[in-house]
DNA sequence: TGTTAGCACTCATTTGGGTCGAGTGCTAAC
DNA sequence: GTTAGCACTCGACCCAAATGAGTGCTAACA
């Protein structure tokens, strides 16, 4: 049996409609609304033929077709035709998100936040992250008798800190010292880079605080290794309980159960995650492995910090989803962060504050 | 009419049975269930008087009677009996918090978690937050030819960093030499305690760093004012979904809107709130002003941190949550946070990390 | 040979009536 | 003041019939 163009017809009037009603849609509905030139016999034929292909199945005998999780897939990859963002919406996303690069988690929640409001659909938006991130600097702060801050600055503009508690701390120009001998070993380094053995010499050269340096190295390690869970922002998760789909209360139940658990959403972004891909992904109903999320699609990407690290965004809804509207969506966003980011990263963005 | 013992040991059973059940109660069962030693038409009599007197009422003429907002504070104020926690209770709270006080966002998101999981209500914590912190360093450290970092220690333990842009960086020796221009006349102080003489006199004495120098003011006093928004940690959402009070789809979705504004959350946890209050406080339905939490009562506290700054916990349930276990919980929750917080703060607490 | 009209059949959903039972209020007797 | 008795109310539940959207099959048509 071939896959002949008035099937294919057929097929995405059947999704077209699904997705718009979420309803199954039955041959006489089709021959009324979409005109085939086609009766509704021929086209009930055809719908069989397409329903033994696998692309549509019928929830009951009496019901009309759906289409398929191998349906989705077909009109996903050969028949969906890419729509342009009303200025509308381009507005929208620009007005809703602030694209300030110094406060740059407040500018992924609010890009989820503005992501679930446009498509609303759920939005899960993680930090970006890299494993070649470097040191830029660091530097020992005192606190009090007993605790120091270490503060590093990373070369993807991200400034971590910890405070760590030692005995005998030095006095404040001795404490630059010891800062400056820790950054003439570091400075510039990634993880892979660190120099053991500068290391361990400068450990001896600073034996008086040698407790101190070594909880020092410790955290930079810990904060290079990203040990530190990445934050991950979540928006419109009550979008979904609109869609009929989710009426039943014990599906949305599991559903939310998913999104309370953070490590699934990291999975949930990073499943057979091709990093360098700067294609958008669609992972079409049980094509992800998480039970709780069966009945839900993912359209996701990555974006660019700088030249190596990524952040992931994820728009999650129902399997009968506007996959299309969500793609532009996505892309639309995705090059603004690239753009925004990027210009801040290479430093072209003049914008010195007032 | 009085409210009499006997009257009241008839409302207690209804709510007490309310609580449990989330069925209306009629008198035939309570004279079953709990042994008043009355006859059903006796409590018919007395029931239709707590109605009259508004602390019961009736969802419709042949059901039983469900307790009213007016009934449940009278409960909650005069009858509740405050329950011990069990020591399995105890043991959870302790395994699944590491009090851990250099990690405070994750302690609390912890905090958050164990509760909705023992309660299961939904939980939300917020940062503890104070007005008269004072700043205890400030550190510049450069970052490239544009930027730098400007790293304020605060005496509650938590650190700001910011980036700023300047045109003309000094030196790193030089760059100390300005830190320590800025901390001579910041460090020690509160927002209110800045001495803007002494502001100006620093400003002239380092002309050459107006441009920088001003910004990092700026900087600082937004951070004094805590202008960045406070996080606001939430958690146990979807075990609302498990309550027949919320099987409404539509109800639900309206509750779960409030739980993603973390505005609304803020008010919720803050509302006619007394801040210097040890109290546990109880907000009972409509008590709050939300039209989407009508439904919800919330039990809430203020934790410690130091002496003056605090920060908040909130349980949210049904109406007939369970307000006994919630409070003994929290109370217990509550005390613990103080005491690990307050030890950190005092330095009693040894504990040199290894 | 592909298309279509016609028809019997299926089955989820809706509708309406009937019963059940939990609960009430009232009255009269204790 | 308490209780037994009774009529009444009304939501919940069940069941059967009607409805209607949809199908598959067959036979006629172009």
């Amino acid at each position: 049996m071939k896959l002949n163009d008035r099937k294919i017809r057929i097929l995405e009037a059947i999704i077209t409609d699904y997705i718009a009603t979420a309803e199954p849609i039955g041959s006489r509905t089709i021959a009324k609304k979409y005109d085939l030139g086609i009766s509704p016999a021929t086209i009930r034929n055809e719908m069989s033929d397409l329903e033994e292909l696998g692309f549509i199945e019928q929830p009951h005998t009496s019901a009309g077709r759906v289409p398929s999780q191998k349906g989705y897939r077909l009109y996903v990859d050969n028949l969906m035709r890419s729509k342009e963002l009303s200025s509308e919406e381009v507005d929208f996303l620009k007005n809703a998100i602030s694209f300030n690069v110094n406060r740059i988690e407040y500018m992924m929640e609010q890009t989820a936040k503005a992501l679930a409001m446009l498509t609303s659909y759920t939005t899960v938006v993680t930090e970006p992250k890299s494993r070649k991130v470097r040191i830029k600097h660091i530097q020992l702060i005192p606190i009090d008798e007993s605790e120091i801050a270490v503060v590093i600055v990373l070369d993807n503009k991200s400034i971590k800190n910890n405070i760590i508690r030692v005995r005998n701390i030095p006095e404040y120009e001795e404490l630059n010292k010891v800062s400056s001998g820790i950054n003439s070993v570091l400075k510039g380094r990634s993880i892979e880079e660190i120099d053991s053995k500068a290391v361990s010499e400068l450990l001896s050269s600073l034996a008086r605080y040698r407790d101190m340096v070594t909880k020092v190295f410790k955290t930079v390690i810990s904060v290079l290794n990203q040990e530190e869970d990445v934050h991950v922002y979540t928006s419109g998760v009550k979008n979904l309980l609109g869609f009929p789909e989710f009426s039943d209360i014990a599906k949305a139940k599991n559903i939310f159960r998913a999104f309370e658990e953070k490590d699934m959403l990291i999975t949930l972004l990073g499943e057979g995650d091709d990093t360098s891909a700067d294609k958008i992904q669609i992972i079409i109903g049980g094509e992800n492995n998480m039970e709780e999320l069966r009945d839900c699609s993912i359209v996701r990407a990555n974006y660019r910090f700088g030249n190596d690290s990524v952040g992931k965004i994820g728009i999650i809804g129902p399997t009968r989803m506007n996959y299309s509207q969500t793609v532009s969506v996505l892309t639309e966003i995705v090059k603004k962060l690239d753009s925004v980011i990027g210009a801040f990263v290479d430093g072209e963005d003049g914008g010195y504050d007032e």
